[in-house]
DNA sequence: CACAATACCTCATCTGTCAAGGTATATCGG
DNA sequence: CCGATATACCTTGACAGATGAGGTATTGTG
């Protein structure tokens, strides 16, 4: 749990394509990724992720292969494209705006009485 | 435009708290707080705002009460409760939390090699 | 008198999340 | 050898929040 996912919804496309800026990679490889680059203090359910892979794909903001694995189960990688890249760069800014505007909000009260 | 919904989805309820916080206040007053706290960058559709109010009152929040203007438009007030205050306290460490796994997220492909 | 601003409300629809279910392979302890 | 666990993928239906579109009523302005 740790973080509501109403809070992270609107960053699952853009915090998988962060991971695949870093280079080629299959979903189960990517949770588990996110859990490590955050403490464990967040996943998604595997429900979440496809789905956005599969959303992403739509768009044309990925693309994926099967891997040739010798042994083990089958992997589908994901490889971003140059349309992806750009949309990553874009939600950075994005991210800096709500912050921005979120902090504004949910510490207005206290900011609020700087008359004194 | 601006700020994505689905950025804020998941704030929605908090920010009607924080400003509350100030004091008691009524749905459009409220949203042109918010428009002006954030520069125009952002305020709630109308649709959203009373959403979130019939929540909140439900959940025990807040609680509301009709104006007595002489002139103008009724309005109806919004009251925060202990209870509200409480979740907006918490909603801050919340906030700080998304905070950070977002940022480790978001700007993973760009810290990780580190080790240069 | 038309229009804008104030001020409230509802309903149907859309989108993203996710619980629950499924498939298949490899490894490890007993 | 067998059951459990980990790896790795997928789909479907239900649910919750946001919102477009529509509505009501009052007051002030040109």
């Amino acid at each position: 749990m740790s973080i509501a996912s109403d809070l992270i919804r609107g960053h699952t496309d853009n915090i998988i394509l962060s991971l695949l800026m870093k280079g080629d990679s299959y979903g189960y490889r990517i949770n588990k990724d996110i859990m490590e680059l955050t403490d464990r203090r967040f996943e998604f359910k595997e429900a979440t992720l496809y789905t956005a892979f599969r959303r992403l794909e739509q768009s044309g903001a990925i693309i994926s292969y099967w891997g040739d694995e010798q042994a083990g189960a089958r992997r589908k990688y994901y490889s971003i494209t140059d349309k992806g890249r750009r949309q990553y760069i874009e939600s950075l800014t994005e991210w800096e705006k709500t912050k921005n505007v979120v902090d504004r909000l949910l510490y207005a009260a206290k900011h609020e009485p700087e008359g004194l």
